[in-house]
RNA sequence: GGUCGUAUAGCUCAGUUGGUUAGAGCGUACGGUUCACAUCCGUAAGGCCUCUGGUUCAAAUCCAGAUACGACCACCA
């Protein structure tokens, strides 16, 4: 065992920890049971990791999440859980192809998809996302994430190709699964539908245009869309509207509206119109709007598609604007109006655009035949087993949407904040029937083939010749919703991992994917195993800068995980992100909060070092299981006490998600009450190597899970490399025996530390000389033999030259004094003392000590209080009183003792 | 329009089921060459706990309302 280094250098270390952590094997629980690191009866723990998109690199989020995961795992692994957390990435396949189709253009090919054809172009969209998965997984390694590296997954790799046919398969025979000529979300862009969250609005201004559409034609409508009118099958009104009532079922003709096609227009009541927007009257255009598709479901109602799958008039829209983009026709439709007269009014007014969340370009809705998962259909619920879901039969009837809404409200899944629980059923209330069809290459090839009518589905390719695929692929949420057990083994239901892990324990991930990914594998798991994916979903909130403005490339305020963890460690980094984070909540994050954490890293590496230093200079060894060890002084009993207090909190925070503040209490006893007063007091004590042994194991294991690094590399200095932090058990506590020399308990050791304090106060408000020793003398009462054992503390920690301590005693001449826990301790100054600054010393802390007893009497003579309160709380206000006025009571005789 | 969240020291936040003279870190001021650590140590200053009502013996904490900021959902043509 060599001595440290006085500081701790993370970048020396950090490498070559994680290379010794990977050797040992110990990520994989099977290899921890093997060797007896792990309770092989007891419960599992696990966690799939939420795999990161391969469309680039990770930033303070994912940092975040890794700290947060790496944290719940560790401390498992050390319970003695068996632990798996499985690693993986995602092909993300809009947000990919969208990527990669951007590099393609930059490197100068005006059609990417056209001009490389789908072999070409995959072949260069897999190049990229392998090249961006190694990034990820390497910065993944970086922050110390103890994941089953051995059970790496990708959603687009043939383990997970086969469970997504497998689940396809299934959901068509059960027929959930349907093909149909729908409204979707179109991205004119990305040439492709999007599901209806992936639709995101903008706000911005626009023109409402009120115009007829024709002269003899009763109603004038608005919108902001003219172009759309020219498919236009009906006007709506509210059926109360009084203007209007009388000519609804009626059906107008209109020749050659804006120069193009001929319409029908019927009117039509629909309660959904509001009177007041507008005339109040609407311009039903089905085949591009939402709510116009539904009004035409309804009415029965003619579907005239105008705008094209590129953004371009159709022939529909009439030869004069086939082929228009839709700019184009607006401004043409708009002159032409304007030119017969038929506009009425223009105005300015603000409304949301809708736009692609990959690729922010306006989306058209408009029908198209696509496939989808009918979520309200009723079919046969098949029970898990093992893992049976609480509250349902086997057989039972249920929609998707209803097993999704049950497992929550039957609280079978957990949401941590719960108030999430609210938004999540409010989601699942509008959900409509999901599209799950891409007209993209790159993702998982719907497994449907097609010969002339005849159409199959099955997870392998039929037999026989001729059979074409659907060239379509599958929405990248489809394959992400199988995650937790399409890791695990699945469509193998033997697959020991399945049955081992799943249920997986956590779901720990962003609220912001709580939709997207948290439900739809709610949906996919209840489903497809009749149980659920996961017991608990932790949400973490955004890492935003210090400002609390989102981290962006274009703000310029990015804080780079590597970059942290290069300049102050991924131990720092990692308790930045864990300390202050709440679940549910952003949170800011700053390089100076980094840095702080740096500095406490090396706290501990220092504290190791003098307890490792002072242990060997003992002639001792350091042992590292080393039980509870004797108290044999005041200040033994406390730490020792603290110790396991504060074990005691951290385990229970650790358990109920509460990591800041699990983190918070940590330093809190590392920094101050360790560092600052035991070690202080160790060094006057001395003969301390077995409590400062045991405490450094302690805390060394306590802080194991937040910063992984610096507590294993001092591990392994101290106990060499064979031993492994990461594998010792979780601390947990006897109490500690005390030895006879030690007395009184922690209170009494917090009477020592306010001696200290207030001398060192008075010492500084008298700017003292630090290096002069001092002469105290103590009017202890009851508290003699507590402070007689331990005057070398006081005297040490007060720099005192002398201290005499008596059971009552005068003020000596020319001192100054405080009254601490019923204590009376004087200073002696010699000649120095100012006697006025002394008196408006002692006549503050007078006064402020008779308001105090003022409120005390208030409430202790308040009848209601005394009577209502329970005995307890006004026992203890009682007490106050009785100190408050002994206190008070000395000061005064301190002060007139000042003449 | 609907739902939800937040408001405590200059900044970032704790404050567990109502009951300490409301806490921590950073920052600030003053002082320190203590042999583990200046990435350190000591001391101090700094708070109508957003506002207004209510419940209660007792409110930073519970309730109602207001204000400000933020998020999500829906979407109006």
């Amino acid at each position: 065992m060599k001595e440290l280094p006085k500081a701790y250098e993370p970048n020396n270390y950090e490498d070559n920890i994680y290379k010794h952590w990977e050797e040992s094997g110990f990520f994989n629980p099977d290899k921890c049971v093997e060797k007896g690191k792990t309770d092989a009866e007891a419960k599992h723990f696990s966690i799939v990791l939420p795999p990161p998109n391969v469309t680039g690199t990770l930033h303070m989020g994912h940092a975040a999440m890794l700290a947060i995961e790496d944290l719940m795992v560790r401390y498992s692994r050390m319970k003695g859980k068996k632990t798996v957390w499985v690693p993986g990435t995602d092909h993300a396949a809009i947000a990919t192809q969208t990527k990669v189709e951007k590099i393609l253009m930059e490197e100068g090919l005006d059609n990417p998809r056209e001009e490389l054809g789908r072999e070409k172009f995959l072949e260069r969209v897999n190049k990229f996302a392998q090249e961006s998965h190694d990034t990820i997984i390497h910065q993944t390694k970086k922050m110390g994430s103890s994941l089953d590296w051995s059970r790496e997954a990708f959603t687009l790799d043939e383990q997970r190709n086969l469970a997504v046919r497998t689940v396809f398969k299934k959901m068509y025979d059960d027929g959930l699964i349907y093909r149909g000529h729908r409204i979707v979300n179109w991205c004119p862009r990305c040439h492709s539908t999007l599901a209806d969250d992936e639709v995101e609005y903008k706000e911005q201004q626009t023109k409402l245009y009120t115009f007829k559409y024709s002269k003899d034609f009763p109603i004038s409508i608005a919108t902001t869309r003219p172009e759309t009118k020219l498919g236009d099958t009906a006007v709506a009104v509210n059926p109360k509207d009084s203007r209007y009532k009388k000519y609804i079922g009626e059906v107008f003709e209109i020749k050659n509206f804006a120069g193009g096609p001929d319409l029908k227009i019927k009117v039509i009541g629909d309660e959904e119109v509001d009177s007041e927007f507008g005339t109040g009257a609407l311009g039903v255009t089905p085949a591009h709007s939402h709510v116009d598709y539904e009004m035409a479901g309804k009415n029965d109602l003619e579907i005239i598609q105008v705008i094209d799958e590129d953004g371009k008039m159709t022939a529909k829209a009439g030869e004069a604007y086939q082929g228009l983009g839709v700019e184009e026709a607006r401004r043409k439709v708009v002159e032409a109006l304007k030119k017969e007269g038929l506009m009425e009014k223009e105005e300015e007014i603000a409304n949301n655009l809708s736009i692609c969340y990959r690729c922010s370009h306006t989306i058209e809705p408009l029908t198209s035949r696509q496939w989808f998962i009918d979520v309200n259909k009723e079919f046969a619920f098949k029970q898990s087993k093992d893992n049976p879901i609480e509250g349902l039969k086997d057989g039972e009837s249920v929609t998707l949407k209803k097993l999704m809404q049950h497992v929550v409200r039957a609280k079978e899944i957990k949401i941590v904040p719960d108030r999430f629980e609210k938004t999540y059923f409010h989601w699942i209330d509008n959900l409509r029937d999901w599209c799950i069809s891409r007209q993209i290459w790159y993702g998982h090839r719907i497994p449907v083939w097609y010969k002339g009518d005849e159409t199959y589905v099955g997870v392998d390719a039929p037999e026989g010749e001729s059979w074409q695929q659907d060239p379509d692929t599958l929405d990248t949420w489809f394959s992400s919703g199988l995650w937790t057990f399409s890791t695990l083994g699945y469509p193998n239901l033997d697959s020991s991992d399945l049955k081992t892990y799943h249920p997986t324990t956590v779901m720990e991930t962003g609220y912001d994917i709580l939709f997207f990914w948290v439900a739809r594998m709610i949906l996919m798991t209840t489903y497809t195993l009749g149980e659920i994916p996961f017991e608990t979903v932790y949400l973490h909130g955004l890492v935003r800068d210090e400002q609390g403005r989102k981290m962006s490339k274009s703000l310029g305020n990015v804080i780079d995980p590597l970059d942290m963890i290069e300049k102050y460690g991924a131990d720092a980094t990692r308790l930045s992100l864990l300390v202050g984070n709440t679940p549910g909540n952003d949170m800011k994050l700053s390089e100076e909060k980094i840095a702080g954490f740096r500095n406490f890293a090396n706290k501990l590496w220092n504290i190791s070092r003098y307890i490792q230093l002072t242990v060997t200079s003992e002639k001792k060894t350091m042992n590292k299981d080393l039980k509870v060890p004797e108290a044999e002084t005041l200040a033994d009993k406390w730490i020792l006490n603290e110790l396991k207090k504060t074990a005691s909190f951290v385990t229970n925070d650790l358990e109920s998600f509460r990591f800041s503040s699990a983190g918070e209490q940590l330093r809190d006893f590392t920094w101050s009450e360790l560092a600052d007063w035991y070690l202080e007091i160790a060094k006057i004590e001395g003969d301390k190597s077995k409590v400062l042994n045991y405490i450094l194991n302690t805390i060394l294991k306590l802080w194991h899970p937040f910063m992984p690094f610096v507590t294993e590399t001092l591990w392994q200095q101290i106990y060499g490399k064979d031993n492994i932090l990461m594998v010792e058990s979780w601390p947990t506590f006897a109490e500690a025996t005390v030895g006879k020399a030690a007395v009184g308990g922690s209170e009494d050791f917090g009477l020592l530390k306010n001696i200290i304090t207030n001398i060192r106060s008075l010492r500084a408000d008298y700017k003292i000389d630090p290096a002069k020793k001092l002469d105290v003398v103590v009017s202890a009462g009851d508290e003699k033999e507590i402070l007689d054992k331990n005057t070398e503390v006081i005297k040490g920690l007060a720099r005192l030259e002398n201290i005499e301590i008596e059971v009552k005693v005068d003020k000596p001449d020319e001192s100054i004094g405080f009254v601490v826990g019923g204590v009376e301790v004087y200073i002696k100054l010699g000649g120095v003392v100012d006697f006025e600054k002394e008196k408006s010393r002692l006549n503050n802390e007078v006064s402020d000590l008779g308001k105090y007893i003022n409120s005390l009497e208030k409430k202790l003579n308040n009848e209601n209080f005394v009577d209502n309160a329970p005995a307890e709380v006004v026992e203890k206000e009682k007490g106050k009183m009785e100190e408050a006025k002994s206190k008070l009571e000395k000061l005064n005789s301190q002060l007139q003792s000042l003449k």
